[in-house]
DNA sequence: CCTAACTACTTGGACATCCAACTATCTGTT
DNA sequence: AACAGATAGTTGGATGTCCAAGTAGTTAGG
């Protein structure tokens, strides 16, 4: 059941009568926090039904963009900035399902490539168009909101290092 | 090793070119999805130290703001949004550290409290502090982006029934 | 060349989260 | 008063993420 109130107003509330300091990043972060959880939800609920979780799916788009339809697992841990023991998990779950096949590096035998089946493809394709249909869980936001929250993160993104 | 280019802006363009529509949507999930990543990160690593997480921090704080220093668990998830299940874990975890103890409601034999020890209240001051030196890893975003992000955050929230 | 340092990926273990199912307790309707 | 249905919390199982350590292969300095 609903709150009855703004339970991050309330945050702030408290954090300013104690004294806790910075209240607006409490606030940011909060409000981060919780967003990305309810956005989870809706795009895993909505990939579910085609066998897909959100890094399943961030993957294949990524196989599905390159020129060859494959990466070494190295280089999508790398662009989706995930640890390579999840990389490998990952891909695991989409070869399991005959998403994608493993397949050796012509040049180098460190390297296993991930390549997309057709399978894959269409799958991602039909994942790609749910995800579009439901606005990836931001549907009624308008689109002046989403370019204020994407262009006040880019500079916490940068400070990451992430590009 | 740092990119040299910006994936999101690349994920942009290439659900341009696939006509994969709902391109501001995808670019302000993935923008979240990443900054909650970062910012988790960071307030995890501050937190460390201390013994805490920012879920057995959001739990603390709760129990500090309240007027007895106990809630039920319920309340407890109800307020921070997680599963039952999850408080369950927290609590143990801060019991284990003797920053909680679990005590029987008195008139609701369903219902456990969860009361803040003095030990608990020490420290969740301590991480308030180490939060907000940090700014809660949002150190260096002008605190006109902080409200920005916050204000377009809030439709999504109440949309999902959060208040 | 040869070996030390680096890189790519996997494995095992820790931890957090959710869901489904279960126990115990309470509440409202008859 | 009694019972069906709701509510509070826990347990067990699945998933996903990270870290530390291990294996295999590559690279570069002497």
């Amino acid at each position: 059941m609903p709150l009855t109130f703004d339970p991050i107003a309330e945050a702030r509330r408290n954090w300013r009568k104690n004294d806790w300091g910075a209240v607006e990043a409490m606030s940011a972060a909060t409000s981060i926090t919780r967003a990305h959880q309810i956005l989870l939800g809706r795009i895993d609920g909505t990939l579910e039904p085609l066998g897909l979780n959100f890094s399943r799916f961030e993957a294949l788009a990524l196989l599905h963009f390159s020129r060859a339809g494959s990466l070494p697992l190295g280089k999508i841990g790398d662009r989706l900035q995930v640890h390579p023991t999840s990389v490998t998990n990952t891909i695991d779950r989409l070869e399991a399902d005959g998403l994608v096949i493993r397949r050796p590096h012509p040049n180098d035998r460190r390297t296993t490539l991930a390549e997309l089946t057709s399978r894959g493809r269409r799958r991602v394709q039909a994942a790609a168009r749910a995800l579009a249909e439901v606005d990836f869980g931001l549907d009624g936001m308008p689109s002046r909101d989403l370019n204020k929250v994407d262009d006040a993160l880019t500079p916490l993104r940068r400070s990451a290092g992430d590009f």
